[in-house]
DNA sequence: AATATAACCGAACCACATTCGATTGAAAAT
DNA sequence: ATTTTCAATCGAATGTGGTTCGGTTATATT
C-alpha cells in the first residue's frame, strides 16, 4: 500500500460515516420529519426509487445519527397544558444555573437551553394554566442567584416543529 | 325518548368524544412521545394489555387529536445548521407583525409564536452559521415597523421535546 | 483491462399491524 | 330484580408493509 493511500483512507473515514447528504436523501428526511408515518412504498413514489432503496437509505441516515428517533406528537391543551410560556432566567453565579438545569426533569419543562445575552437560561415550559405557572416561576424566583425571570407568554403559535433539511 | 334522554346524550357526547386520559392513556402517550417506533407488542407489555386493546386505545386517541401525529427527529447540527438562536421582535403595528409571520415559512424557522410581554413575535431560528443569522436578521430589522431585535443564542441544550403527558 | 465497491432493483419472506368474533363486566333501562 | 346495551378486552386469524436476499449495473481504483 503507498503512502498516499494512507490519505485516501482517511478521506474516505471522513467522507463516508459522518453524512454526506444529496438531494434524495433530503426529501426523504423531509417527508419523514412532517409524517414518520409514511410507507416506504410512498416515499419510493416521492424520490422515484424502489422501496428497498429508500429502506438502505432511511437505515444509513438512522445509523449516522441523522435521523434522531422518532416521536408522536401531542396535543398540549388535550392534556390540560393551556399555557406555553418562555423564561429568559438571569443567573448571578454558576452555581444557581445549575440548579436551574435540574428543571429539566419536570413534566411542564419542554426546552432547556443556556443562552448569551443578558439571560444566562431559557427556558420553554407549558403549564396546566396561570396558577401552575405561577408556582413554577415562584420557584424559579426564589432560588439562591437568580436575579431575573422574564416570562413570555404565548398568545398564538404559528409554526412549531424541529429541524428542517432545506 | 324521555325528555331526560337528551340530556344524557349530549352529556355522552361530551363525555366521550374529548379524549378522558386513564393512567394508561397516558403511560401509552409517554411511551410514544419519547418513541413512536415502539410496536404494539412492547407497548402491551408496558401497559399490561393485550396489542389489540392497545391498538384500540391509540386509534381513538389519534381519533382524538390527543396525538397530533409522528415525526422523525433530525439532527440539527448533521444537517449543517449549527446555530440555534431564539428572537423576540419588537413591532409597532400590526402589518409588521403579519410581515413576521410570513417567516414561518423558511426552513431555518422552526417556531413562530406572538406573545405578550415587551417583545411581540417570538422566533426559535436554527441557521447554518453566524453569517446565515446575520443575513436573516439583518432582513427582519429592515422591515418596516419593527422597533427592534433581541437575539439569544443558545450555548448548550439540555432538553428538547414536546408536551409530556405526565 | 480487471477488480472492488456502492447503489439499485425485483422477488421472496417474515414480522407486526390490523381485523374479527367471542367474552366479560358495568351501567342503563324496563 | 332482570334484561338490555355498550364499551373494553382478549385470542386467533388475516394482510399489509417492512426487511432481507441475490443479482445487475455503474463508477472508481489498481
Amino acid at each position: 500500500m503507498a503512502p498516499s493511500d494512507k490519505e485516501t483512507d482517511a478521506i474516505r473515514q471522513i467522507k463516508h460515516h459522518p453524512a454526506e447528504l444529496d438531494s434524495i436523501d433530503r426529501k426523504i428526511l423531509g417527508a419523514l420529519a412532517e409524517d414518520a408515518s409514511r410507507s416506504y412504498a410512498e416515499l419510493s413514489k416521492i424520490v422515484h426509487l424502489s422501496a428497498p432503496a429508500v429502506h438502505d437509505r432511511v437505515k444509513r441516515l438512522k445509523r449516522d445519527g441523522v435521523i434522531k428517533g422518532t416521536v408522536a406528537i401531542l396535543d398540549g391543551c388535550k392534556l390540560g397544558r393551556t399555557l406555553l410560556t418562555f423564561l429568559l432566567v438571569d443567573t448571578s453565579s454558576y452555581s444557581a444555573t445549575r440548579k436551574l438545569l435540574a428543571f429539566a426533569d419536570r413534566p411542564e419543562v419542554e426546552e432547556l437551553h443556556t443562552v448569551a445575552g443578558d439571560g444566562c437560561v431559557f427556558i420553554k415550559v407549558r403549564a396546566a394554566n396561570t396558577e401552575s405557572l405561577e408556582d413554577f416561576l415562584m420557584e424559579i424566583q426564589s432560588l439562591e442567584g437568580v436575579r431575573s425571570v422574564r416570562s413570555y407568554i404565548a398568545l398564538s403559535t404559528f409554526l412549531e416543529r424541529g429541524p428542517s433539511p432545506d
